[in-house]
DNA sequence: GATGAATGAGACTTCATTCAT
DNA sequence: GATGAATGAAGTCTCATTCAT
C-alpha cells in the first residue's frame, strides 16, 4: 500500500521540439514544496537521507529488502528523524526515482546538434545506455518499484513519456521531409524503438547478459536507421 | 530472502532449429520429482494450490500483497496443507511462472510454416502478443518477482533465451542466405528486437498504454523487417 | 483511536416488569457469534486471554498502561496468538467490560421478593454495593475506559439504563399506588438515585474514601427512601 | 507513568463555616512558586501555553490524545519552550486542571444569603450545574485525567472534599437545630448527595443524558430536600 | 495427508524529551 | 528565553512457518 505522501504537480510544459531544456518535464515532478520551509539544518539532514537511502537501496539491492533502519543506519541519522521528513520508504523513493530518472533522462539526451539523423540517434543512444550503466544499481530498484507499485509505475511511465514525445516529433519532421518511411506510424514506431532501447539496456545492465560494447551499440544504430528506413539525405 | 526451495534442473537440451518442439526447453524446468509418489488425492490437492496461487496473485495483482492465506482460502484448502507440497510461496510462485511462461512460449511460436520471413515474423509477432494481453495478469506478477528476486530473473532470462536462440538461428539462416542484412549482428538483432517486442507487450497490456490492434501489430512487423533488410525472394 | 472490531448486536427485549430475567439485557451485549465457530482448543486460548487480561489490567491498574504484551504473558500464549482472537486491546477489552458489568448487573439486582419497597431498596443497595467493592479493580479500569473512549461510554450507558428503566417501572408502579411521593418524576429521579449509588461505590471502592459499612448502607436506604417520600403500608 | 513534577502543598486551611472565601482551599494548590522569578515576557509564554492547552484539549476531547505537539501549536510557541515552563503534560494539566476546578468551585457556591435551606440548596445545584455545563468539555478531559493517574484521583478527592466539607457542616447545623432528620448521618449524607449531583451533571453534559432543564433541577432540589427531611421553619 | 491454532521475529511508527543554535 | 530538529525507547501488528491433533 504505497502512498507517497508528497504531491506532485504534473508537468506538462514541454515545447515538442528537438531540442527542449531536457529536464523540463522532469523538474516539474521534484518536489520543490517539500523543501520550502526547510532550515538550513533540516535541509542537510533530509539530504543525508536522500543519499543514504540511494546508498542502502544499492546495498542491498532490493527496494522491499531495505528497511528504514537500514536507510537512517547508512545515513547516521535517528530512526525518528526519519519521519521528520519522509512519511514512509515509499515517499523517500518516490523523490529518489525522480531524481535518479530525471538524471538518466538529462543524459540520455542527445547534445548532437547536426543535421544527419542516424548520427543523432546514435548519440542518444550512446548517452542513454552509458547512463543506464552508470546507474544500473538504482535502475534495478526501479523497476521493482515500478513492478509492485501502480504509483511508480505511473511515474515511468510519465518520464518514458517524455523520450517518447520528443521522439514521436523528430519522426513526424523526418516523414515530413521525407527523410524517412512514410508509411511507418511515428508515434507506434516510437515506442516500439524505446521499448527496444531501454529493455536492451534492463537486459545488458540489471539482468546482466554480456554484450560487445562497440558491437552492441552500433547494431542498436543499425536497427533504428533501417526499421525506420531513414535517409542521411 | 526468497529460497525456491525446489532444485531446478537447468534446461537447455534444444536444438536451435526452427521448428523446435516448443515446450522442449521449458518443460526441462518443471520438477518431476515433486510429483514423482504423489497419491491421487496429494495430487489433487496440489493441483488445487497452484489453481488457487493463480486465482489469488490475478486477484491481489500483487506478488508481495499475496499472503499464503489468500492461496489457500483460495484453493480451499488448510493453511498447513501448502507446506505439504510447497516449501514456500517462492517455490510455488517459480512453479506457476514456468508455468504460464510456458504457455507464452507455446502460444508465441509461429505455427507458420510458409518461406517467407515476414509473415514467419508478422504470425509470431501476432501470436505473442496476443498471448500476452490473455496473460498480462500473471505477467504483472512474473515481472514483479523477476524484479524482486535473482531466482525469477534468472528464470525469466532462460526462458527468453529459448526464444532468442531460435530467432539467433533464423537470422543466421537468413543470414547465409543472402536473405537480410548480412552486415546485422544476428544474436545482437535478436536480443534487441525480442527487447522491443517484449516491452512493447508490457507496455500495452500491463502499463495500459493504449494502441490500434492492427496498426501496433503491422507496425512492429514493418521495423523488424526493415531493421532487419528483409527481403522476401 | 479505539475500534472494538467485533460486532455486538443491541439487546432490547427485557419486559420492564419488577422481576426481569436480570442478565436479559446484558447478554444480549455479550457477542455469541465471535465464539461460534471456536474449535474447543481455539475457545480455550480465547478464554486463557480473557482471563489473563483481566489479571494484567487488574495487575496494572490502568487501561492504557496495561500493554498487549502483559496480557499474553499473563495469558502464557504467544504474542501473535492474541490477534487470531481479537483486533486490537479494545476489542478485548470491550468484551471484558461487558462481562464484568453483566456480573455486577445481575449481582445487583435484588432477589428480595416481597412487598416492602423499602426493604426492596436495601437489599439491592446491598448487593450493588457489594459487588462494586468486589469488582473494584476491574470498575477502575472500566472507568478509565469509559472516561477515554467514546464507545465505552456508549456501553456504559447502555448498561445504565437497564437499571434505571427497571428501577422507573418501579417508581411508575408506587406512584400509582399512592405509596410515594407522587409529585417527583420518576426517570429524573432514578437517574439522580443510580447516579448517587453508583458514584457512591466509585467513591468507595474506588477513589478509596472509607466509610462505616453498616452505618454507609443504611444511610443510603435512609436517602433514597426519604427522597421518594416511600410509605410502607 | 505520569510524574507531576511540579510539588503540591496540600490545601486545608478552610474554616468550616457556612461563608468561606470560596476559593481559599483551591487556591492553595496552585503553585505560587512556579510564578516566582518570571520575566513578563516569561509569564506571557506561559499563560499562552496554559491557554493553548486548553483550547487543545477541547478541541481534541481527550487527555491522552491531545500531544504537546497540539498544545504548542494551539499556543504558537516552539516546541521546546513547552519545558522551560512545565515539566510534563501532567504538571502542566495538572495546573489546569486545579484552575477548572476552582472556578466550578467558586461558581458552584451559594450565593444565596437567606435562611431557607431548600433555597440554598436549590440555588448551589443551579449553580453547580450550570457551571458544569459551561465546563463540560474540560470535565470530560478531568474525569479522564482522573480515571487514569492516582494524582490526578487524589486532586480531585481534596477538591470534593472542600465541597462535602462545607455541606457537612451545613448539615450539622441543621441537624443541631432539628431543621432536619436527626436520624440522618451528616458526613455520608453529603458524600452522596454530592455523588448523585456530581454524577448527575456528568451523565447529563458529558454522557449526555437529556433531561428538561426545570423539571431536573426542581427534582434535584426536591430529593435533597426529602432526602434530608428538611424543614424551612 | 489434512487441519488450523500457535509461535515469535521483525517491521513500522509515534512522540515525550533533549539539546544545539 | 526561544527555537525546532534530533533522538530512540517502546508499542502495535503482521505473517511465514511450525506443530500437535
Amino acid at each position: 500500500m504505497p502512498k507517497p505522501t508528497r504531491t506532485q504537480t504534473t508537468g506538462s510544459g514541454h515545447d515538442g521540439t528537438l531540442t527542449p531544456e531536457a529536464g523540463e518535464l522532469v523538474s516539474a515532478l521534484v518536489n520543490a514544496d517539500a523543501l520550502a520551509g526547510l532550515s538550513a539544518k533540516g535541509l542537510r539532514t533530509r539530504t543525508r537521507l536522500l543519499e543514504g537511502a540511494r546508498s542502502a537501496f544499492e546495498k542491498k539491492g532490493s527496494y522491499v529488502e531495505t528497511r528504514i533502519s537500514d536507510i537512517v543506519k547508512e545515513s547516521g541519522v535517528a530512526y525518528g528523524s526519519f519521519y521528520t521528513y519522509f512519511g514512509s520508504k515509499e515517499a523517500l523513493f518516490y523523490e529518489l526515482a525522480v531524481e535518479v530518472v530525471h538524471e538518466m533522462y538529462v543524459e540520455g539526451t542527445s547534445r548532437y546538434r547536426g543535421d544527419n539523423p542516424i548520427e543523432r540517434i546514435d548519440a542518444s543512444n550512446r548517452q542513454f545506455l552509458d547512463s543506464y550503466r552508470r546507474h544500473a544499481a538504482m535502475m534495478t530498484i526501479i523497476e521493482q518499484a515500478a513492478a509492485l507499485y501502480p504509483e511508480f509505475r505511473a511515474l515511468r511511465r510519465r518520464l518514458r513519456q517524455g523520450f517518447v514525445d520528443r521522439i514521436v516529433a523528430n519522426f513526424e519532421r523526418l516523414s515530413k521531409a521525407g527523410r524517412m518511411d512514410t508509411s511507418i506510424d511515428p508515434a507506434i514506431a516510437a515506442h516500439a524503438l524505446v521499448s527496444m532501447t531501454d529493455n536492451f539496456g534492463y537486459l545488458w545492465f540489471v539482468l546482466g547478459e554480456s554484450f560487445d560494447d562497440e558491437l552492441a551499440l552500433s547494431t542498436l544504430t543499425q536497427l533504428w536507421g533501417n526499421s525506420l528506413g531513414l535517409r542521411s539525405t
